[in-house]
DNA sequence: GTCTATATTAGGATAGAC
DNA sequence: GTCTATCCTAATATAGAC
C-alpha cells in the first residue's frame, strides 16, 4: 500500500480511538514508523487528511443514503438500511464525536456536515413518508416530518451517548441498541402490534448474530 | 466582585461563546484585565476552573430534577420542567458542545456526567411513568422506559444539534424548538388529540413571549 | 493579590541532505 | 519519497518583585 494511503488509514484508527485533538501529526507518523517529514510530503497537516477522509466518508453514506429511495421497501429492507447506516458512521465515528469542536477548528467541515445532515433527514423522511402512505404508519404529514427529525438526530447522536453512558459496550451492541431505540421512536405510529414490533427487531438482530 | 469569582464567570462566558478548547488561560486573563500570573493565583490552570464550573453546573441542574418529583404534576408544568432543563443546560452549553473531548481531556468529568444524565433519565422516566399511571400516557412500561431514553438522548444533544444545522437561531427559538420536538416526541402515546396536543405547545410559547 | 519576566513543552511546519 | 535537523508558535506554568 502506497505511504499516502497508509497515513489515511492510520489517521482514521488513530482519531476513532483517539479522539482526533488527542492525535498530533507526529503520533500518525510515530505508528507508521516513518518520520514526520515524510508524512508532511503528503499532507500538508491534519487538515487535509481530515477533509479527505471527510470526502470519502461523504461519498460512502451517500451511496447508502440513495439506496433505499429506488424502491419501494420491504419493512426489513428500512432495519437494514438502518443498520448499514450506524454501521457507516461507525467506520467513521470520530467525526460525530465532537462534531462542535471539529467544525470550529475546520470551518469547511460544518458546511460539509450541515450538507450531511440534510440528506439524512431528506431521506429518513421520504422513507417514513413512504411508509405513511402505504398506510404502514398511521401520522399527519406534519408528525411525519417532527419525526424524521428526531430519527436524524438519534442517529447523529446516538454513538456519542453510548460511548458516554455505556463505554464497555461492544460496537456491534451499540449499533443494535441504537436501531432497537430508533425502532422504538417509529413503533409508537403502528395502527396496531407495537409491542410485537419490537419484538421483531431483536429476533432479526439474533439472527444476525448467528 | 472577587477575583476568583470573576475568573468562573468570564471563563464560564468564554467557554460558552468559543468553546473550551478555544480559549486558553491568557485569553481569560486577558478579557479580565488581569496578568496571567494572577489567574495562576487563583486556579492552577483551565482543568479546576472547569471543574468549579461543572460542580455549580451540578448543583443547580439537581435543583431543577429533585422539583417535578415532589408533587403530582400538571400537564403544563412538564412543559415548564423542560423549558427549565433546556434553559439551565444553555447556561453551561460548553459541556455539552462536546462532551467527548472534555470527558478524555478530564476523565473525573465522564463520571461527573454519566451520573448526570443517569439522573436526568431517572427523573423523566418517574414523569412519564406518572403520567402512563394516570392514563394521561398510553404505553407499556417497557415502553416508558425506552421513551425516557429518546428522550434523555434528546435534551442531552439537542442544542448540539441545533447549533449545527441552524447557527442562526437566538437561544430562545433553540430551547422553544427543542421542547416542541421533544414533546412531539411524547405526543404519539396520547390516547387521542395528538395534534391538539402540539398546538397546545405552540401556544404556550407564545405567551411566555409577551 | 497582583504584576513582570521567563521557563517549559508540545504541536505544527519547513529546509536541505540522501 | 524519505530522513534528520531545526524552527516557530501558542499554551501552560512558575519564580520573584511589588
Amino acid at each position: 500500500m502506497k505511504t499516502r494511503e497508509r497515513i489515511l488509514r492510520a489517521s482514521l484508527t488513530l482519531f476513532n480511538e483517539e479522539g482526533e485533538s488527542n492525535v498530533s501529526t507526529v503520533d500518525i507518523a510515530d505508528v507508521l514508523d516513518i518520520s514526520p517529514g515524510n508524512l508532511y510530503y503528503h499532507f500538508k497537516g491534519k487538515e487535509p487528511i481530515i477533509a479527505e477522509l471527510f470526502d470519502q466518508f461523504e461519498r460512502e453514506i451517500n451511496q447508502v443514503l440513495k439506496a433505499p429511495i429506488k424502491k419501494a421497501l420491504a419493512i426489513e429492507d428500512n432495519w437494514v438500511f438502518f443498520y448499514i447506516l450506524f454501521e457507516e458512521i461507525y467506520d467513521f465515528r470520530f467525526f460525530y464525536r465532537n462534531i462542535t469542536s471539529l467544525t470550529e477548528q475546520y470551518p469547511k467541515l460544518a458546511t460539509q456536515f450541515r450538507k450531511l445532515i440534510r440528506s439524512k433527514r431528506q431521506t429518513i423522511a421520504s422513507i417514513l413518508d413512504t411508509l405513511r402512505k402505504v398506510g404502514f404508519l398511521e401520522m399527519t404529514p406534519e408528525e411525519c416530518i417532527l419525526l424524521a427529525e428526531r430519527c436524524t438526530v438519534h442517529v447523529t447522536y446516538w454513538p456519542s451517548y453510548q460511548e458516554l453512558v455505556s463505554p464497555k459496550l461492544t460496537t456491534g451492541e451499540a449499533i443494535h441498541a441504537g436501531v432497537h431505540t430508533l425502532i422504538g421512536q417509529i413503533a409508537p405510529y403502528l395502527p396496531e402490534g407495537r409491542q410485537e414490533f419490537l419484538a421483531l427487531i431483536d429476533e432479526f438482530y439474533s439472527n444476525t448474530q448467528e
